[in-house]
DNA sequence: ACGCCTAACTAACGCCTGTTAGGTTGATAA
DNA sequence: TTATCAACCTAACAGGCGTTAGTTAGGCGT
């Protein structure tokens, strides 16, 4: 009858990894495995419960992978608009643009398993889910369409790129350094500074400087 | 070995979609939907036979996803060796680079389902399947190597950048696009010269121009 | 002491998966 | 005509999947 005791002793009565723990273990095994190969089992097992427990806490696997994709995007964002409304007044327009992307990249590339999770899935799961999580991206795509078109606006920008495609190319090659980024070879903050430097003035040598 | 067109003698009756013609299939629903999603019925419906007559072609699925990641890389490999060599004697490092960027997004976007679904699936697939694909993939790594080291070393290019992180960081903006790119909303060869330009120069307004 | 609430458990369901073995075609070569 | 052979089919296998229903156990307020 007393089945493994092994588990439950070491501490004292239930573990309780409760909702919250279910889903931060269930975003690090989507980033780390995909969606298609994570099972419920997977998760369970991996919070040390059963299966079946996880529908006490969700009502399907969509709406664990929903929240986990809400999430993702909402750390990014805020890290994102913290980071650049906190610069004192008058910061010029390349240290604002530095600063948003290195915000992007930290919270992307530093421990947080939701907002690369986002980045690593969201190609994979099914429709409804992924129209699901529009709207959040949405916000804050608009974030970056505004800072961008401010930038714009007091001629900071070329005037000649559209803003949508620079919002589309500059997210997109930030979140690719998550299938190559190896902290070993360089901080988060180093590479933030090269991409920064490269999407400013780019790679070509220039005699003028 | 391009398109394969489906050649075959007499129509009459079998259609023998034939190992290839598998392939063409696999290729684009893997690219549509990801790998996890795509199932071997799945494939053998849209080639009009059943799931176990794929065995008389494959060994597994594992082959057939290592088939289309292989052939993936060699398009853009050789669309991009080719646009290079095939440029007149004397061409500047700038143009050099443009048409490098163009081969391999012109790859990406134009209708090659291969390449396109190596990008989307590659971070999907398992990691045996991942493991054999690499050396396909760093032949082409180290071409685009050389020919950044080679612009580099004319000093086109700035010294202080590491041609490794400057080659993820270019691959990985352009594979991005497929994530949003809308022929609809400008063509493939509007978005490569816009890529160009702001890799070449950057984004900021420059007096000096 | 009582009942309620939370958080888990067990056991099964129907479906889908990759894979296999053996059978069936229709065209071609002898 | 007969034999060969590539290309397909049929039917089933074991195992994994998401999901459900019903049960159990500990903690807390009254």
């Amino acid at each position: 009858m007393a089945q493994n005791t092994a588990i439950k002793v070491n501490e004292t009565s239930r573990s309780a990894v409760g909702r919250d723990g279910v889903l931060d273990i269930a975003a690090r095994l989507f980033r780390e495995q995909g969606y298609g190969s994570v099972s419920l089992r997977k998760i369970a097992e991996a919070a040390g419960i059963k299966a079946g427990s996880i529908y006490y806490h969700f009502g399907s696997k969509d709406e664990i992978v929903a929240a986990v994709l809400d999430a993702g995007i909402q750390v990014v964002h805020e890290s994102m608009r913290e980071a650049v409304s906190e610069l004192p007044e008058g910061t010029g327009p390349e240290a604002i643009l530095r600063a948003a992307i290195g915000a992007h990249l930290r919270a992307l590339l530093d421990v947080c398993d939701y907002s690369s999770a986002n980045v690593r899935i969201f190609g994979q799961v099914p429709q409804s889910v992924r129209d699901a999580n529009l709207p959040t991206r949405g916000a804050y795509e608009a974030e970056w369409d505004a800072l961008l078109s401010r930038l714009q606006n007091v001629g900071a920008l070329k005037s000649d790129v559209d803003i949508r495609r620079l919002r589309l190319m500059l997210i997109g090659a930030l979140n690719a350094t998550l299938e190559w980024f190896d902290p070993d070879r360089g901080s988060a903050e180093a590479l933030s500074c090269t991409y920064a430097d490269v999407f400013l003035n780019g790679i070509l040598k220039r005699q003028d400087i």
